[in-house]
DNA sequence: GAACAATTGGGTAATTCGGGTA
DNA sequence: GTTGTCCGAATTACCCAATTGT
């Protein structure tokens, strides 16, 4: 059963604790998304609805998206992946973790789950990183998704170069909880 | 998996984000054409649908959008797309054509283009192309997709593994237009 | 023919529009 | 500069019993 996948100017006003004249104003002057019906009426798509709010740190209500923060991690070793899902159950945040162990994966899944945050090693066999971070940030779709870089040994410009490229941060492996704190405070999810 | 040909009031509303009522005022006042059963329910052709929301910029939904067989090459050879589009090119039926030159590209096309064929490169660097074969049979949203795997040189089994996996087809590069027309033909796509 | 969901028509209520102003 | 409010007009949603589709 699917939920509604659009809704009219007082349905989003609610969720933006405006009116309905101010999302009208918002369309107009092209802050929000929307289509007209051909009598006029706006329309707003649930998922232009999720980004904006998204984009302005408008809390999210759980009938938009009670699934908690859905994050990717991009690696082949298993061992990182439990690392993180360890750290996270410790978390108050709800949240999603899905794996892609090889560049098909990842691309499926930054297309299919639509991550808000991609834990990326930048050395995975058949994968340039970099590449893979250029592409996620810069689609339209997968943009606002925060990628944190990780690498295996450190060396001279990497961290500079992949943040160039719109990751937050690049954290070295292997990794302590501190440093997963530290990486995911920056982009919003606070475990306690 | 031949899809519907014409629509009732309620279903158009969907794809409307509006309600069953709506329509029928819209075909009423002659702006959505529709035409009548004996009992008159209205009814909705497709391509009348297809091009109200077209008119009216609505976001249109993919299970409608009928603009050709869509395919999709997965190889890091220029020359190869350029032998399938010329090939295509003298096609009668309509089609959209995307490549992919990696892994992470490939994974994110196939869940995004949704083809209807994919051409597929077994010896990708990075990429293990019967494990990304299996994985495209295997995942409800995209084993429909016809797989007809390449490679470019010869090895025992490799065919009876890949069809094994789901792919319609093996073929050999270099690959002559008939070997693409047989290949084609298997799939239901004639060119003359 | 019987069951059940969907659709119709015609009417009314609620929402949304645009533009202008506080 | 942003948001809230007001207006008449237009658009869309809701409601009903009766009919049609499957």
């Amino acid at each position: 059963m699917e939920s509604k996948q659009s809704f009219s100017t007082s349905q989003v006003a609610k969720y933006c604790h405006v009116t309905a004249d101010t999302i009208r104003k918002w369309a107009e002057a092209g802050r929000i998304r929307v289509f007209k019906t051909p009598g006029g009426h706006r329309r707003i798509r649930r998922e232009d609805l999720v980004r904006f709010l998204r984009e302005n740190s408008i809390p999210m209500h759980e009938d938009l998206d009670n699934s908690g923060v859905k994050i990717l991690v991009v690696d082949d070793e298993k061992a990182v992946l439990s690392v993180i899902r360890r750290f996270l159950e410790r978390a108050t945040t709800p949240f999603q973790i899905e794996v892609a162990m090889d560049g098909f994966d990842a691309g499926h899944q930054v297309a299919t789950f639509r991550p808000d945050i991609i834990f990326l090693d930048l050395r995975l066999p058949g994968i340039d990183g970099f590449e893979v971070c250029r592409r996620i940030k810069t689609n339209a779709d997968s943009s606002s998704s925060h990628v944190i870089a990780m690498t295996g040994y450190y060396e001279g410009d990497v961290a500079q170069r992949v943040i160039e490229l719109g990751a937050v941060m690049l954290v070295q492996k292997p990794f302590t909880p501190d440093d997963l704190r530290r990486a995911l405070a920056k982009v919003g999810v606070e475990v306690n």
